[in-house]
DNA sequence: CTTGTCTATGAAACGAGTTGCATAGCAGGA
DNA sequence: TCCTGCTATGCAACTCGTTTCATAGACAAG
């Protein structure tokens, strides 16, 4: 399980809520690893429990009040070991890989149509990631100075970035294949 | 849930055994779709039971008796409707994109090992990938023919191909990276 | 003035996925 | 001979992840 893993890396990158964290993983992390707030809620009330993190309530004017968590000695050194084991190869799940197979059994139409919409989503995201990069790493308003933590998260950005152009790419020669079978049904 | 999803095609392509269906998984269609022999036995049952796949058993000589399933037409309509279905985003776990940005608050050499192991597993999965495709679809000996099966299992991958190719170039970019953060924090 | 959205946390139930164990005959190597 | 590995299926327990619901004050739009 690595989310209280990312959950570490978040909360050192900046400190916060529960609730901020959500934000966070809908964002930034997220396109890395999802977690809705009942997940990060019940992870970060565990890793409180084994001291991973601290707490200290903070009460809001016009607000709930809040639980601001930050990370504890025995959370670094969690995280410290979680990164010196081996890499794990992903476990794959890939939805349109599937659909894509599928389509040899039915009508390939109707997956044209999605896969044209799903092209749509990803030449959205490719375009978040390039106004992102712009706006917190290359562009002449980035912040200067070359921290590890910004060019890991550069780094990161640009593993996004190259996967969304395979992507776009890939879509393409799927887009191609799906219409050359269905203009040759329906020729025949 | 697409497990289910995954097996009818599986099972269209060519009908088996769990067993088979779980070597299966191992392999081809395990790239991208990952599943236990667990996970596939229990599906197939409830499956079973709702009419989408046909068992017929098999008496074996010198092994266990296996049971043979075949898609039956209501599977067939439900992977229709499958298919019908937009394209839901994938939601992404990837551990490495973690790691990295969790490599500001620890000694990064660690980690570089770890990737360069990786690499290593990437670089020969692109290989596996390379030789199942000359062996099926490019090669002299590959089986002749255009049929929608073929192409579309093609097209899926060269997909995996072009995610290897673009993994392994984003690899080296990380490699750099943290090189270039290691010898900085030495350095001082 | 009601409806909806945002901040902020949480319980409860369910569904998906993993891990460990069990059975059982056959084949091959140390 | 014993141990390992392959074929073949399955139960039980557990963890992880998702969905639905609940609370509750502040604020804005209609």
């Amino acid at each position: 399980m690595a989310l209280e893993h990312a959950i570490l890396v978040s909360l050192l990158e900046k400190p916060g809520s529960g609730y901020e964290l959500a934000r966070r993983f809908d964002r930034s992390i997220g396109y890395f690893w999802t977690a809705t707030h009942q997940q990060i809620y019940r992870v970060l009330k565990r890793m409180e429990s084994e001291g991973w993190v601290a707490v200290r309530e903070v009460a809001q004017q016009g607000r709930p009040d809040k639980k601001h968590y930050s990370v504890a000695e025995a959370g670094r050194a969690a995280l410290a070991e979680w990164l010196h084991e081996p890499i794990e190869p992903e476990s794959v799940r890939h939805d349109l890989a599937v659909k894509i197979r599928g389509a040899a059994f039915d009508d390939p139409s109707a997956l044209i149509r999605q896969v044209e919409r799903y092209r749509q989503v990803h030449s959205e995201r490719l375009a978040h990631y390039l106004a992102g990069q712009s706006r917190d790493f290359t562009g002449p308003d980035a912040p200067q100075g070359t921290d590890a933590m910004r060019e890991l998260q550069h780094v990161v950005l640009r593993g996004g970035i190259a996967y969304e152009r395979m992507t776009l790419d890939w879509l393409e020669d799927v887009l191609a294949t799906l219409r050359r079978i269905q203009a040759a049904r329906t020729g025949r």
